[in-house]
DNA sequence: AAGTCGGGGGT
DNA sequence: ACCCCAGACTT
């Protein structure tokens, strides 16, 4: 068969394919271009049954382009809690802003004015006009790339951004008359229901009799992509400082800077120890613990003028990001007077070694991933029901929750 | 081109 | 454990 109509028939029968079987989803319910921004802004780099229950709260919270530009932006945040990637929370109100203000709140049918909107990049661009408005324009996710690269066998790397480049054409070349947004969201599906990852399910596959990739016998090495490097591990010394007198049964929060890792969320204080401490988190070596408890204790005076006293061990947890390996510690701590005094087993050593004053140093100058002059200055004492009003990332909310039980 | 940005589910 | 996910942005 010639490749034109290898082309062809890939479209066809994957269009009539994904009008037969296309999942019913929230924001399948109409073309708004406002429903179909969220939810392509809330699917970016996260699973369809995760986003379904986020997507129908922040609808119903923020049924318009307009509410969702005149909301405080901590309602945003805490409509996102949970759902990671915040700066797409923070980045799809700017962009509601924008379209209230430049666009009279009706998001444009056109390229470049969708495009330059915040969070909107070169996929999300290609879901809204397709989807919203059946531009033919390509939508290339990473399920588009994986069956691409099997149906036609392509060999190049796609975590390279080259790559999505060349794919984005033939994808664009791929597109039936007047069908974009169907088929757009055809590749998809494929992608996400039948050419999975790993294991492929070709039997069922409305296109398997022309796939190059099964053909060769290949569909379970295809596509090509290099792997990214592990998350560096981080050492962190954490504290639950309870409160006394008018805060009595309250805890010591604070927020997050505007920038960078969990942007404006709130958090428990913690600390970073320099990356050659790693048996200070080792459970072997609990004589430490009473210098790792100083420390935090030391930085959060430092930081709250407040006298604040680590009294026991709480828990340890470990947390993954992308790129970064949390493994923090966590103490109970309180508003101690002077004499009072970290309690450990008897057979710890007490008392802040010439080493931890040196870290401590380090910390408060420009050690952790805050910049001198920004430390958080923002800490408040907070209840259960307080918990529930200010966003949280789920690492900190799991040891909350934990606590309050 | 590489690093920064979450968190969870599948295998 | 590792992989990936309806990616975008910064450097």
């Amino acid at each position: 068969m010639e490749h034109k109509d290898v082309k062809i028939y890939f479209s066809s029968e994957l269009l009539s394919w994904y009008r037969l079987i296309k999942r019913d989803l929230p924001w399948r319910m109409n073309r708004d271009p406002y429903r179909v921004w969220v939810s392509e802004i809330m699917l970016q780099q996260t699973r369809v049954d995760t986003v379904i229950p986020y997507y129908n709260t922040f609808m119903s919270k923020f049924p318009t382009v307009q509410a969702l530009a005149e909301a405080p932006e901590s309602e945003v945040l805490k409509c996102w809690e949970g759902l990671g990637y915040y700066s797409r929370a923070r980045n799809l109100q700017a962009g509601a802003k924008e379209v209230v203000e430049r666009y009279g709140g009706i998001v444009p049918d056109d390229k470049a004015s969708v495009a330059g909107l915040k969070g909107v990049g070169p996929y999300t661009t290609g879901a809204i006009m397709s989807i919203a408005f059946n531009r033919p324009e390509p939508a290339v996710d990473g399920n588009v790339m994986r069956v691409l690269s099997r149906y036609f066998c392509l060999e190049e790397d796609i975590a390279k951004p080259a790559t999505r480049v060349r794919i984005e054409k033939l994808a664009a070349s791929l597109i039936p008359e007047g069908a974009a947004g169907d088929f757009n969201q055809a590749l998809m599906e494929l992608g996400a229901l039948v050419c999975t990852p790993k294991s492929p399910s070709c039997l069922p596959c409305p296109v398997m009799e022309h796939c190059a990739a099964r053909l060769d016998g290949r569909e379970s090495e295809l596509p090509i992509k290099t792997k990214a490097k592990p998350p560096r591990p981080e050492l962190r010394a954490a504290a639950i400082v309870l409160g006394s007198g008018v805060n009595a049964g309250k805890v010591l929060v604070r927020q997050r800077p505007d920038t960078g890792l969990l942007a404006q969320m709130w958090e428990l204080p913690h600390l970073l120890l320099p990356a050659d401490k790693a048996d200070w988190l080792d459970e072997k070596a609990p004589k430490e613990q009473g210098e790792l408890a100083e420390l935090i204790g030391r930085m959060l005076e430092e930081d709250t003028g407040l006298l604040i006293r680590p009294r026991r061990w709480f828990m340890d947890a470990d947390h993954v990001f992308s790129h970064i390996h949390w493994k923090m510690r966590f103490y109970l701590a309180d508003l101690g007077d002077e004499s009072g005094a970290y309690a450990p087993a008897a057979e710890e050593t007490v008392g802040i070694a010439a080493e931890a004053e040196a870290i401590y140093s380090v910390n408060a100058a420009a050690a952790s991933e805050y910049k001198a002059g920004e430390m958080p200055s923002v800490y408040r004492w907070i209840d259960k029901e307080d918990m529930e009003k200010l966003p949280f990332p789920n690492l900190f909310l799991r040891i909350l929750k934990e606590f309050w039980e």
